[in-house]
DNA sequence: AACTATTCATAACA
DNA sequence: TTGTTATGAATAGTT
C-alpha cells in the first residue's frame, strides 16, 4: 500500500516480515478499536506471531466475548449432544439470549430503529403502543406536576392562614413598653430557638406554642421571600 | 479516510452505523486474513454487531488459537480461582439476566408501566423518547402509504390506458351477434381465474393475454375501495 | 451498490 | 528500531 504494491504472500526475509508484522499489527489493532467504538460492536482479536508472541484487544472482556463466541458456534453447530446437563444449562442459557435479543429489538423499534422489516400494521400497532405508552407518561408527569402544586398550595394557604392569625393576636396587643418585648426574647432565648423561630416570635409578639407549627418552621426559608 | 474525517466515537444514526459497519468489518476482517499470510502469524477475529450477529476469522482454527490464547493467559495469569469456570458460567448467566431485566423494565416504562419510581426529569426523558420513536415510526409508515399510493396510481394508470387501448379495439370489431360473447365467457370460466379477473376481463371486454397482468390483479383487493 | 475526494496505512528507504 | 515519504488502500459522504 505504500512505494508499490506487496503481494499477499509469507515475506521471505524474516527481517521484513517482522518490520511488516509490528507495522500491520498496530493498524490492525487500532481499525479493531476503532470498529467496536464506532459501530457498538464487540471485537475480539488475538495474534500470534510466527515466533509466537501473543498479542490481543477486545473492545470488553476476552473471556466475555469468548463465552459468547462459543455459545453462537454452539447454536449453528452440530448435533453435538454430549451430555443432558450440558444441554440444559445451554438451552436455558440460548434461550435467555434469545429473550434479550428480542427484547432489545423492541426497545429499538420503540424509539424508531430497524423499522425496515416491519409492514404497515405492524407499524400502526408500534404507533398505539408508544401512543399510549407517551399518554402514560404524559399523565403521570403531570399527576407529578399536580401533586407538587397542590402541596404548595396547600403549604401556602396554611402558611397565609397562621400570617392571618399571628397578624390579628399583634392586633390585639395593647401598646406595650420596651419591657414586655424585651421579656419575650429573654423567655426565647431560654428555650434556645432557632433564629427563624425567633422572627416567628417578633412578628407575632407572642411564645404561643404551636406543636404542629414546627415543620412548617423549617420550611420558613423560601415563603419569606413571598411576604415582603 | 474519506471525505472528511469521522471521530472516532459511536455513530448515533443505527442507518450510518450499519453502513459503516459493513464496509469497515470487511477492511478489518482483509487486514487480519493479510497480516496472517504475509507475516505467517496465528489469528483469530470475533466480531458481534451491535445487533448481535457474529462475524469471525481465523487463520488456522477458531477454536484451536482460543485453546492457545487460553493457554497463554493462564500462564500469565493470576493465582487460578478452583471454580474459575463455574464462577464465569454463573456471572455470564447472571449478568444475561440482569440485561434482560433492565431492558424489560425499560420496555415496561415505554409502555407507561411502572412509572412510579421515576422523577419528573427522567419521565421527561422518556417522554422525549417517545416522542421522537413516535416520530420516526409516523414517517416509516407514512412512507409506506405514500410507496403503496404510488403504486397503485401507476397500475391504475396503466389499467386505464389498456382499458383505453382495448375500447378501441372493440369499437373497431363490426357488430356480432351474442355468440361471440358468450364464447369469451366460457373460455374464461374454463380458465379457472379469480373473480377479480373476470371483472377486468368484462371491462375490457376481450380475453386478450396480459402476463404481466396476473401479479395487478392480485393485488385489487383494497385499492377497489379507494376508485369508489 | 457505486462513486470520489480525502484521509489513512504502509513499503521502501534512510 | 524508528522516522520519513511516496503511494496504494480504505472509507465518509454522496448519489
Amino acid at each position: 500500500m505504500a512505494r508499490e504494491r506487496r503481494e499477499i504472500k509469507r515475506i521471505e526475509s524474516a527481517a521484513a516480515r517482522q518490520v511488516t508484522f509490528s507495522k500491520r499489527r498496530r493498524g490492525l489493532f487500532k481499525k479493531a478499536q476503532e470498529l467496536s467504538v464506532l459501530c457498538d460492536a464487540d471485537v475480539a482479536l488475538i495474534v500470534f506471531s510466527s515466533t509466537g508472541k501473543l498479542s490481543q484487544f477486545a473492545s470488553s472482556s476476552m473471556n466475555e466475548i469468548i463465552d459468547k463466541y462459543n455459545t453462537h458456534s454452539k447454536n449453528l453447530g452440530k448435533t453435538e449432544q454430549p451430555s443432558l446437563d450440558l444441554n440444559l444449562e445451554h438451552s436455558k442459557y440460548a434461550n435467555l439470549n434469545e429473550q434479550l435479543a428480542e427484547a432489545s429489538l423492541r426497545l429499538r423499534q420503540m424509539r424508531g430503529e430497524e423499522l425496515e422489516g416491519l409492514n404497515v400494521e405492524e407499524l400502526q400497532q408500534l404507533e398505539k403502543n408508544l401512543e399510549s405508552g407517551l399518554h402514560r407518561v404524559l399523565q403521570t408527569k403531570d399527576q407529578q406536576f399536580l401533586e407538587q402544586i397542590n402541596d404548595l398550595e396547600r403549604k401556602s394557604t396554611q402558611l397565609a392562614e397562621e400570617n392571618m392569625q399571628l397578624r390579628n393576636q399583634v392586633s390585639q396587643i395593647p401598646p406595650a413598653g420596651k419591657q414586655a418585648v424585651a421579656d419575650t426574647e429573654n423567655v426565647i432565648a431560654e428555650e434556645g430557638q432557632s433564629s427563624e423561630s425567633v422572627m416567628t416570635a417578633l412578628h407575632s409578639g407572642s411564645s404561643q406554642d404551636n406543636d404542629d407549627g414546627s415543620d412548617v418552621s423549617l420550611k420558613l426559608g423560601l415563603p419569606c421571600v413571598a411576604w415582603k
